[in-house]
DNA sequence: AGCACGCCGACT
DNA sequence: GTCGGCGTGCTC
């Protein structure tokens, strides 16, 4: 169990909380505690504090105090809303490293950590002032327009007021009205999370006995209905342990009448429960597999290091069963009495790898992800807390669930880049926050990647980590054979059809004969990436953003991949009148179509962002994969994660140039990986793989690397670029990303910080530089990239300082309108 | 993040 | 002259 310092207080001392508000601010606030709360008060309860003129907000208490704040005079928290704490000290200790390490606020932090459910709605409402007499005719419109609508509706909240008057600026209008009494204005936080509660029928124990069951029956014979009812209990009760109502009436056919008879007869039992919303597969636990030689070497590797080294990396290529030494990892640490967090990137979490785990680990595990909704979140938050969850699977998010002994937590697919948040802040890695993690529950961390990160694989080469090394494919499975193909040539040789040259389609040829099937790989979405005007040159960009829009042919509109934009595809050139309009490039989309035109009897199905928007959409295309309803996959990166399946025995890279062509100084490191990612999907147990790489570079070196599978050689030749150009491992990256609205004012105060910065670090300050995309959404986009020797410069300190640089650049008016996001480690 | 205060253009 | 646009600053 959790172990909480209950505070214990007098009750004539005046407390003082401190607490974390869910918002984007600087600091903590302080609140006063009446009296009668005082003996409730604990660190990590949620609170409802006023702040500001009007709001609610939950918030976490964090400190526990009676000093009086000098300087203003404390509100009073309004309500606890806990009886034990929801968030644990540990947690808290957790949010403020994150928030000092991604330089952002906690209460981002907190944001991101909370399900919304935890974080009280506030609402306000607004009711009419019944006791009020007042004269119609001296309203205004609008304010006549509010009055009626409460005469007819009770309580109206004020976003519903905003609809109904068709304005944002209500709030006036509602002041005036409360002035003149009018109204009331009643605010309400109500707690969204309600547990899901499910109505279970049981079987009157008397009837266990045979002969009582067999007098019912025949009770029953003049009510046949209920006669049904019964029979199919009896039924079901073989199958499973528990039953609920919906499930008798839908086996029985009898309808809820003669069910709720039988309840009044008392021959059925009814009493509601409160159930998971979660599966609740009873338990199963398979121990039946056997390590192999290479798997328990590894597994005694790694055990033996932990008694050194916090973290370890486990170097393993694809299948060599990296997931089996997990499994034998969290039963050591299960019998230790502690807790697993096991992480995944999204993608990869598919229910193949749930039920997995389930089978062995039966419901002591819980499954975290952002598929789910808020209400299944909160459950496992609970579940967490309580211990009864004693492995999580989860995605980035699930290293902020409130663990009580964190033993191990693994980071499957360590390099994944979907490990790092961008979007809202923290913009933090839950690789990197897992080892800090880690060491606050004085747990262990591995790391496992077939293609480990350079920054983790160098901790490893330089004893800062451990490292096991697995090279061997579990149950012998071959590697795959991989094939590059110079599309230059077969496009002189004009044995190209379309996209896919000679060698690809006879290899899917030959793999639909054999009802095998095929992944094909296209890193790129849409339809044709850039549409551009023949006579002109022009090509249409978005209205908010600086990229060229891509034509979608299933919508018939150019879309924009960073701010959603749409818009009707041109017949004619927008800038000259031209009808000579060409398609340059191809997407996924395109690459689905023209194979669909030269195979019609294919089975082609395509997977990626657009086809996979809805929440059972990716669950249903690796379902029908499985159901062998599709014999060819045209998608984007996603085909390279969570896919196994034994019948894809062929797998094409359309082109790999955008790959190895992307202008990023890890573009070699990722293309290496994604393209070992790919292939490692192709074959398994008794049929090699055959993976064909397309490409006008077939010498590039990447490409040969992949070929041989040569992992060491691709770290070892950039290892020392990385070193001769200051980056990561060898440097730390901290990048801002400056946002305005105004390019003339942007690059003048963009010009203006990075003096600034100059000022204390010298040339350690890059830029500011434009950025790939010089506008999104409207603001146009800087970047100052700050690069800090690892061994020698203190990030802590760094940090300190360049704080108070971006803190007083906030405060001087040269900075009007200008916005500067913080980017550490931006992988 | 809200929300209020405060200062400039287009309307009754 | 006011209504209302959004820039700026504060919230315990």
């Amino acid at each position: 169990m959790l172990d909480f310092a209950q505070t214990v207080n007098n009750e004539r001392e005046t407390l003082f909380v401190e607490v974390i508000l869910p918002l984007a601010i600087p600091k903590n606030y302080t609140y006063r505690v009446p009296f009668e709360l005082n003996s409730s008060v604990t660190v990590g309860k949620r609170v409802v504090v006023q702040f500001g003129k009007s709001k609610l907000y939950t918030a976490i208490i964090y400190t526990v105090g009676n000093q009086a704040p000098q300087k203003y005079e404390a509100k009073y928290i309004i309500d606890i809303l806990d009886d034990r704490p929801v968030v644990t000290p540990r947690q808290l200790s957790f949010w403020k490293w994150l928030a000092e390490y991604y330089l952002c606020q906690i209460g981002e932090v907190m944001n991101a950590a909370l399900p919304a459910a935890l974080k009280l709605a506030s609402e306000t409402k607004i009711v009419l002032n019944k006791e009020f007499e007042y004269d119609k005719a001296s309203l205004t419109d609008k304010e006549y327009l509010i009055v009626d609508a409460l005469e007819i509706q009770p309580e109206l909240s004020v976003s519903d007021i905003v609809k109904l008057l068709g304005q944002k600026t209500v709030l006036p209008l509602l002041r005036i009205l409360f002035e003149k009494n009018i109204i009331h204005i009643s605010e309400e936080v109500s707690d969204k999370y309600k547990p899901r509660r499910r109505t279970f029928i049981t079987l009157n124990p008397v009837y266990q006995n045979p002969d009582m069951l067999k007098e019912l029956f025949s009770i029953l014979e003049r009510a046949p209905k209920q006669a049904d009812a019964l029979l199919a209990y009896i039924q079901l009760s073989r199958k499973q342990k528990h039953i609920t109502r919906p499930e008798l009436t839908e086996a029985s056919g009898a309808g809820a009448a003669a069910i709720k008879a039988l309840v009044d007869k008392e021959v059925f039992i009814a009493d509601e429960r409160v159930v998971s919303r979660l599966s609740t597969d009873d338990e199963e636990i398979d121990e039946n597999f056997v390590l192999s030689a290479a798997q328990r070497a590894a597994l005694s590797s790694i055990n033996q290091q932990f008694t050194q080294k916090d973290v370890v990396l486990l170097h393993g290529i694809t299948s060599s069963g990296k997931t089996q030494i997990y499994i034998r990892l969290m039963e050591q640490m299960l019998a230790n009495g502690k807790q697993v967090l096991y992480l995944l990137p999204e993608i990869a979490l598919t229910t193949h790898i749930v039920e997995r785990l389930r089978h062995h680990f039966g419901n002591h595990i819980g499954v975290y992800h952002s598929r789910f909704n808020d209400n299944e979140r909160v459950e496992v938050w609970q579940k967490v807390l309580s211990g009864d969850y004693r492995i999580v699977l989860g995605a980035r998010s699930s290293v902020f669930l409130p663990f009580g002994d964190l033993g191990l937590i693994i980071v499957d697919e360590e390099h994944e880049s979907s490990y790092k948040q961008y979007d809202p802040a923290p913009r933090y890695n839950a690789r990197d926050a897992s080892i800090f993690l880690g060491h606050l529950h004085g747990g262990k961390v591995l790391l496992g990647s077939a293609t480990p990160s350079f920054e983790s694989y160098y901790n490893a080469q330089t004893n800062k980590y451990g490292l096991t090394e697995l090279h061997e494919r579990f149950g012998g499975v071959e590697l795959p054979q991989i094939q590059v193909v110079s599309i230059a040539t077969e496009t002189k040789q004009k044995t190209m059809q379309s996209h896919f040259s000679s060698v690809l389609m006879l290899d899917i040829e030959q793999a639909l004969l054999k009802k095998e099937q095929v992944i094909l790989f296209q890193n790129r979405r849409g339809y044709a990436p850039v549409v551009m005007c023949k006579t002109c040159a022009h090509t249409p960009k978005c209205i908010n953003c600086d990229v060229t829009l891509t034509y979608h042919k299933s919508s018939s509109k150019l879309h924009c991949h960073y701010c959603g934009y749409r818009e009707d595809t041109p017949s004619t050139c927008p800038a000259c009148g031209s009808a000579h309009l060409e398609q340059k490039g191809f997407g996924t989309e395109k690459v689905e179509d023209e194979l669909s035109l030269i195979l019609p009897d294919a089975r082609i199905r395509r997977m990626d962002l657009d086809t996979t928007r809805s929440k059972m959409a990716f669950q249903n295309i690796l379902n029908d994969i499985e159901e062998k309803k599709i014999d060819i996959l045209v998608g984007t990166q996603m085909v390279a994660k969570g896919l196994d399946f034994p019948d894809i025995t062929v797998i094409g890279i359309i082109s790999a140039d955008s790959l190895l062509k992307y202008p990023d100084y890890r573009a070699n490191e990722r293309s290496f990986q994604l393209l070992a990612q790919v292939s490692g999907r192709a074959g398994r147990r008794g049929k090699q793989g055959k993976v064909v790489i397309q490409t006008y570079d077939p010498t590039h070196r990447v490409i040969g690397q992949v070929i041989r599978n040569d992992y060491t050689d691709l770290y070892n030749t950039e290892i020392v670029e990385r070193k001769a150009f200051k980056y990561p491992p060898f440097y730390r990256i901290i990048q801002l990303d400056i946002k305005h609205k105004q390019p003339e004012q942007l690059y003048i105060q963009a010009e203006y910080l990075a003096r600034e910065l100059r000022n204390h670090f010298g040339d350690r300050v890059i830029g500011p530089e434009a950025p790939l995309i010089n506008r999104i959404r409207n603001y146009y986009i800087r970047s100052i990239t700050l690069k800090f020797e690892k061994d020698t410069v203190s990030i802590t300190k760094v940090k300190t300082i360049l704080q108070e640089i971006l803190l007083q650049f906030e405060t001087t008016k040269l900075s009007q309108g200008c916005i500067v996001q913080p980017d550490v480690d931006p992988y």
